[in-house]
Formats: C-alpha cells, structure tokens, sequence
DNA sequence: GTTCTAGAAC
DNA sequence: GTTCTAGAAC
C-alpha cells in the first residue's frame, strides 16, 4: 500500500483539507499536486487513480478508501484523478462528510489544445495515456466536462483558466500551514456557467423537488458560508440540499396567505386548484388503461365547468403508469394543459416542495372516513391532523362507491397553514381488490360506471367549493364586482343539490337521487352495505379491522415465520432449537455469512410495536439465546462481529430477534432496503429494546421508510457508496472500527468482548 | 420477504 | 451493450 500513496512529511495537527482536482489529463494535475506537497508544511497525502494498483491502475473504490484512511489519520488528501463529472466527484465528497473536514475543489480549466499536447507528448505518463489517442480521449472528456458547484458539498472551488492561475492556486495550497483555513466560496471563475446541475438531487433520490433555477442559482452563490463541520453525516447532504431549496422558496415566493378566493392574479398560484390523486388504481387494483380513459373523460366533460381553475392529477413518482397514461390521453385529446396537468409530488405537500398551490385535494378515501390504512388516506389524514378527521365526522360518517363528499378544512390544520389548502374531497371509488371492501370481483362494467361517478361526483364537489368561494369574494368585494369564476348557471343548482345532500344525514336521499342507484338497484345488498351505525360493526368484523393502527394485515408470504412459530413441529428440518417459547432458526435468505433468527412463539405478538412490560423476560430470554448461538458461531469463527436486534417494522409477521454477522456478506444481499433494514436506525438493537421497554413499556420505533432509502454507507467508516455492488466491494475490504456507538453496551459481539461488555 | 423485469444509469 | 434499481406481482 506504500507505493499507493505519497506522503510529505509534517505534523499531524489541524483541519484536515480534502482537495479534489478536476480537469482533463493534461491539465497539470500531477503537477499541481506535486509542487504543493513539496513545500506544505501540512502532511498530504496524494490518491492517484492511475498509480493506485501497486503502481499501476486502480479502481475508484481503492482511491475511495485510502483517501478515507488518511483523513481519518487527519491529513489533508489530493484527489488525483480527473474527477470531471458530478457523479465522479460525488463519491469522494462525501469523504469529507466527518467534522472539520474542508472539501475544496480545483478546477485545472486549461484549454483543451494546451492539455492535448501535453498528454500527446507526454511519455511513460501514469495514466498510459500517451501518442495519437490522446487527442480523441481529451477531446471526449471535455466534452462531458462538468465543472463543480459548491451545491455538490464543497466549501470552496477554485477556477484555474490560465497557468499563471495555476500557478497562485499552487501558491495558495503550498502555504496553507498545518493551523491554516482557507475562506470558503469559488474562486477564479470568470466566465461562470449559468447551468445549474441537479445532480446531487439525483444522488440522494426521492427528492423529486422542482427547485426554481434562478433562486437556486442564487442559493449556491450565496451558499458559501455554509459549513461542513459538526453535522451528522448521514444527513449532512440532505440538510444542505433541503435548505438551499427551501431558502430558494422563500426568496422566490414570497408565502402568501391563504390564498381562498383569490381574484385576480396573473400569478397562478391564485388560480382555484383541485390536486386529486388517481382513484381506485392503486390499492383498489383498477385497470390503468380503463381508469386513465375515465378521468381523461371526466376531465374533458368539467373542462369548461370550472372556469379559470385547475384540474391536477398527482402522483408520487415519475414511473406512475396512469400519470403517463393519462397524460398521453389528454394530449391526444387536446386538453387544455393550462386547465389540466399532472404533477409528480406528494399531495400533502404540493406547496411547501412542489411549489404549486392547490387549495382543494382530493383524498381516496375508504368508506368508512377513517384514517389509516395506507396510501394517499393515511398520508392526507395524518398530514391534515386531527382536524380533518372530526371535520370529516360533522359531515358524514361513511361513503358509498362512486361518491365524494367534500369537507371545509378547519384553518387550524397543518395542511391549511402550510399548504394552503381549504378543502379536502373525500371520493371512494370502485374496488377491484380481493382483499379489500366491496370487491366487484372484476365486473369492470359496473367497476367504470362506479369510478365515472366517483370523478363526476369529485369535480363535481369542486366546482360546488369554487361557487362558493366565488360568492364569498363577491361579498367581499361588493364594489369590485369582480366575477372570477366563469360558473355555468344552469349546473350551480345541481351541484349544490348533489352536494349538500351528501353527508350523513341524508345519504339515502343522494343515493336515491342519483342516476347510479337507479340502474344498479340494490346497491346496498350488493356491497354488503349499508350506512347506519347499527351495521357498522358487522360490517367491520366481515372485513376486518380497518381503523385499527395495530392491526396490520400481513400477506400470505409474511405468514412464514408465524406458521413456524405455531406449529414448529412441522418445520422441524429448519430449526435449529425448540422450546416453549422460542425457536431458533437460520434466515433463509441470509443477509451475512451468518445471520440467524430467534423467534418468539408468543400469539400475538406479532412485531415490535407489539412488545410491552409483560414481555419483557421473553425479550431477555430472546436476547439470551441469541448471545448463545452468537457465541457458537463465534467458536467456529473468532473473526466474525455479530449484531443483535430487531427491525422497526418487520415484514414477516411474528417477532423475531436477528443475530447478524457484521460482514454482510451474502448473496442474498441485493438492495438498498435489505442493507438500510440493517444498517439505519431502522434497526433497533436489542439491548436498546430491553431498555425501552422496562423504562417507557414500548420500544422506540424508527418506521420512517425514508431510513429505507437513505444512501448506502459503510456501516464501518460511514463512507457513502453509489449502489450495492460498490458498497459491498467496499465492505469487503474495509477494516475501519466500528462506529462509537456501536462499541457501546454491548450492542456488537465478539470473539473478545463475549465474556464482558464493552463499556 | 423474493422474483421478475422495464427502463434508467452508466 | 451492460449494470443496477425499483416497482409489480406473488
């Protein structure tokens, strides 16, 4: 490993530097790295890709861990490689993500014709790269040349466009002493480019934030007092991009209030905004293609009903198939794209991360009102507070297929404060899921008819709020006479009748008056339904619990370990050890050379959540028997760490306690949820659980799925890794100690700290 | 939980 | 073209 790396000598003192050059073979870096080692008095250390290898070519992930290696021995690192894209950098910014490491940039913009005649000339250079190719190859990098933005995590960039600016970089980096900071910020630009890259957006997924170009340019220029230190690793990325783009907000958009009957703006943040999501698609299983066609239709029929508002189909992500389904059917019929779009967001956010201002949402509802189950319900429930679940409960009590009721939402809620939205309309539309209430087992003719309604009635309740918002701001502005909503006349009185006939009182009479009951008469034999609260029970027992937080409905996969857990007689062959109240076996697919489950026998008790005082002494007993097998394990190899813990939310139903080798080497290790269901938060080591739970009677849950989807990084030296494959080429090699934390109350197991925990 | 696979990323 | 992710189906 010596030869990998060259080393100037000097004390070990100071805020570490991680400099990463960028620029074309050619451009000096080399160089550039060489005379400032020669004479720092700060100890660098120079990671060059092309010498890595022994000598020769090494791979980015050898650069990535020797470069970690000596900042975590506190000194400062040259990046030689040519690090020309964001991707490229991206990995290696990262490394500075500890505290009081400073992550600079420079940037070797030479011109191209000055780089290629010095690689073409170049002999024996380190990176092979040398005679006629040489000019092909630089000419293509530049080609694809990004320069860094300090939104990629930078504190400071420095632009070298001539060699005498290189030349004052190198003066620059040689006399930074060992105690010596340099300000943060870019330097030497002078032609900036106006592009701004998202590519850190990419990197760190999901976050799917229409950032407003102009203000985030502003946000990076300003952005260079932001420090690196003292923030958490694991989110320092996250924080920063977060900011920046909330900052981007405010500046650009000035908050408003609520924006409810706006008049007149051009600005179409006042212009009224229903943002539905797609009814029915989802949980409810309706086919995609039907249902696109249907709100298309809709669309078109309450197009010119609603005046200047909107119409918004949301969906969470880019890949949602009816978002594009719809969207291609509207373009062909040439709907209005001013009246109707789609949005990729969450809907209870719609604002405050996607800038759009939506005063009425749409909630898929379930028949019952109630909030929970998953999806948008749970999202918009939770998101609204419990204000909308007792406005809700004035309004009605239960909904029938194909209807919407819309609920005003009190100013209290956070969805009002926040996002500026003044209603929810609850639609249910039909169900094709075997598993959930009023299953039409696939009757698409009656399924269509239903979801037709279900949109009709949802425009329908918009419109309905629109006219009343209307006559508001027409008192309000008696004088003004200003009339912003272009309302046919003739469907006021009909929507208003549909509508104020919707709630609970009168649901009979809306189902009577309207044209669906009459030609599926008997809608409520049908549906098993009916909407007095006397039935209400029965129903919920034919259904199952669909209120209950508790009560989660595990699929048939997730029965495994359950079925184990009953009737471990059966399952003989797969278990390691049987008694009354616990089973050991291994995982069948394990996550690590050795990763073994010790599972509770105990009904009910189903996942962590589940865990109270009375059974805490199984916990122990859980715990115990897992050091035990831990402690065999270990005997056959003294090498292996194991860890002791549990998922937040588990998804094989019964609880079981994971005994995870800490080398996570396995094939059936594929993806980001399998390394983060380890490796965050997300799990909760068991010692932690014993705590909680005799101190609070419950175990902190860390459930955010978010924790799911977070960057992969070692679990050792906490380095961030592009994907899996790169993580555990990593983790192959990497020696680094645990993590402080780990160290502590005995949360990891090994060979030597069996006998007594470490502190 | 896994498998399969489309399509994004490289 | 190959690698990798993430959503759907089970």
């Amino acid at each position: 490993m010596e030869m990998d790396i060259e080393e100037a000598s000097g004390t070990k003192e100071g805020n570490p530097v991680l400099v990463i050059l960028v620029g074309a073979p050619g451009s000096g870096k080399s160089t550039f790295c060489e005379e400032v080692m020669r004479s720092s008095t700060r100890p660098w250390v120079r990671v060059c890709q092309d010498t890595i290898g022994n000598g020769k070519a090494g791979t980015k992930a050898q650069c990535l861990s020797s470069a970690d290696r000596a900042l975590k021995d506190g000194k400062s690192v040259f990046i030689d490689r040519c690090n020309l894209d964001k991707v490229q950098r991206s990995e290696f910014v990262k490394l500075g993500s500890g505290p009081q490491i400073d992550v600079h940039a420079i940037v070797l913009d030479l011109p191209a014709k000055l780089c290629i005649s010095r690689s073409v000339k170049r002999s024996g250079h380190e990176g092979n790269l040398q005679g006629g190719k040489a000019a092909a190859v630089v000419n293509r990098m530049l080609q694809k040349k990004e320069l860094p933005k300090l939104i990629e995590g930078f504190n400071r960039i420095t632009f070298c466009q001539s060699e005498s600016d290189v030349k004052d970089a190198i003066n620059t980096y040689s006399a930074l002493g060992p105690l010596d900071n340099l300000p943060n910020g870019c330097f030497g630009q002078k032609s900036p480019d106006a592009k701004i890259q998202v590519g850190i957006m990419r990197f760190l997924k999901k976050s799917e934030v229409p950032v407003d170009t102009a203000s985030r340019a502003n946000g990076i220029k300003e952005s260079t007092s932001q420090t690196h230190g003292n923030v958490d690793p694991c989110s320092k990325d996250t924080e920063k991009v977060s900011s920046i783009s909330d900052n981007a907000y405010l500046e650009s958009k000035e908050v408003q209030g609520q924006a409810v009957g706006s008049t007149s703006s051009d600005a179409n943040q006042d212009v009224p905004t229903l943002a539905f999501p797609s009814i029915s698609t989802s949980d409810f299983q309706f086919n995609h293609e039907k249902a696109a066609d249907i709100i298309v239709d809709k669309v078109v029929e309450f197009s010119n009903k609603i005046g200047n508002a909107r119409l918004v189909l949301v969906d969470l992500t880019h890949k949602s198939k009816i978002l594009s389904l719809v969207k291609a059917k509207a373009a062909e019929k040439n709907v209005d794209t001013q009246k109707f779009f789609t949005h990729v967001g969450d809907i209870t956010h719609l604002y405050s991360t996607g800038g759009l201002r939506c005063n009425v949402i749409a909630n898929a509802a379930n028949w019952r009102l109630k909030p929970g189950g998953g999806g948008v319900n749970a999202a918009i429930f939770n998101a609204a507070g419990s204000e909308l679940e007792y406005a809700t409960k004035e309004k009605a009590k239960s909904l029938s297929p194909g209807n919407a009721i819309f609920v005003p939402l009190p100013s209290s809620s956070p969805l009002f404060t926040r996002e500026g939205v003044t209603h929810v309309i609850h639609v249910l539309g039909p169900n094709m899921n075997p598993q959930r209430p009023n299953y039409l087992n696939n009757d698409y003719n009656k399924g269509c008819k239903i979801l037709q309604d279900a949109y009709a009635a949802l425009f329908e309740g918009f419109v309905s709020i629109l006219r009343t918002q209307a006559e508001q701001t027409n008192l309000r502005n008696e004088n003004l006479g200003n009339q912003s909503l272009a309302l046919q006349n003739k469907s006021e009185s009909c929507y208003k009748n549909h509508f104020t006939n919707t709630d609970q009182k009168s649901k009979r009479d809306a189902d009577h008056g309207s044209e669906k009951s009459k030609k599926y008469k008997g809608t409520q034999d049908y549906f098993g339904l009916t909407f007095t609260d006397s039935r209400d029970e029965k129903v919920d027992s034919e259904h199952r619990r669909t209120d209950g937080s508790t009560n989660k409905a595990w699929s048939s996969w997730a029965q495994a370990l359950h079925q184990i857990a009953i009737h471990p007689e059966k399952h003989k062959d797969v278990l390691l050890e049987i008694s009354e109240d616990i089973v050991v076996l291994n995982d069948a697919y394990p996550k690590a050379q050795k990763h073994v489950l010790v599972l509770a026998r105990t009904r009910g008790l189903d996942c962590l959540a589940d865990a109270q005082n009375e059974h805490l002494q199984l916990l122990k007993k859980m715990h115990d028997v897992g050091l035990k097998w831990a402690e065999k394990l270990l005997h056959e190899n003294a090498s292996l760490v194991f860890r002791l813990g549990y998922h937040s939310v588990p998804s094989m139903r019964q609880l079981h306690l994971h005994v995870i080798s800490q080398d996570f080497e396995s094939k059936h290790l594929k993806n980001k949820k399998h390394w983060n269901s380890f490796n965050t938060a997300f799990f909760r080591d068991s010692v932690d659980v014993m705590d909680e739970i005799s101190s609070h009677g419950k175990a902190t849950l860390k459930d955010d799925d978010k924790l799911l989807s977070m960057e992969l990084r070692c679990h050792r030296c906490r380095s961030a890794h592009p994907n899996i494959p790169r993580l555990k080429s990593h983790i192959s090699n990497c020696q680094a100690t645990f993590p402080a934390h780990l160290l502590q109350n005995g949360r990891l197991v090994n060979a030597s700290s069996e006998p007594k925990n470490n502190d």
